[in-house]
DNA sequence: ACATCTTGCTACTAAAATCGTAGCAACGTA
DNA sequence: TACGTTGCTACGATTTTAGTAGCAAGATGT
């Protein structure tokens, strides 16, 4: 599974997340990141460039149609993610 | 994301994947991940326990419910990227 | 009883990935 | 020209993973 290692990696599916609801630029996306440190995000943006599923455009880094589809698959896991986290009494999501 | 934080972790994904069929012992879940090292899929074997997705019965390591609902969703993941490989004529899966 | 095999796992070192911080070059703005 | 913003690189410190060897406990065979 070529795809999960490459989603198994720091910040990768984080970044897809994080995109989801529109583009951002580079240090609008770390921010979001909890502050991962730039190189390893931008290591993890260039990847997922070729992967064609992130670009970067006019506005910032944004979803490819490729990275929308992909990302839409996100949404049943964090639904799973915040009903196990009430299960546990966890605050976040 | 707490979630994807935890699955964004060397194996964590693939040994949800790899446990999708039926229980495995610990030695042909690692031949399953590559001869992932012990350390580590040890190590994984453990939060995931902790997660409740994964447990250690009789047969081997297993999903428990919440892990099956959970490597369920995987599924969406794992076409999308068969279509990718297509799509870029990789061989493998 | 005894040797043998399997299984889950630990130990240990080397390599790789990531962190955390500083800061630069390019660009726009005043 | 001075100043702020942005994308990104550099680099040493820390953490994670790789890779290999092997042990303790239980099953199995003789």
């Amino acid at each position: 599974m070529v795809l999960l290692d490459m989603l198994g990696r720091r910040w990768a599916l984080r970044v897809l997340w994080e995109l989801r609801h529109g583009p951002l630029n580079f240090r609008q996306l770390r921010s979001a990141c909890d502050d991962a440190s730039p190189s390893v995000l931008n290591r993890r943006l260039s990847e997922l460039r070729e992967l064609t599923v992130v670009e970067h455009g006019e506005r910032g880094y944004q979803l490819t149609t490729e990275g929308e589809r992909l990302g839409a698959l996100l949404l049943p896991l964090d639904a799973w993610a915040r009903k196990t986290a009430r299960r546990w009494g966890d605050a976040d999501s």
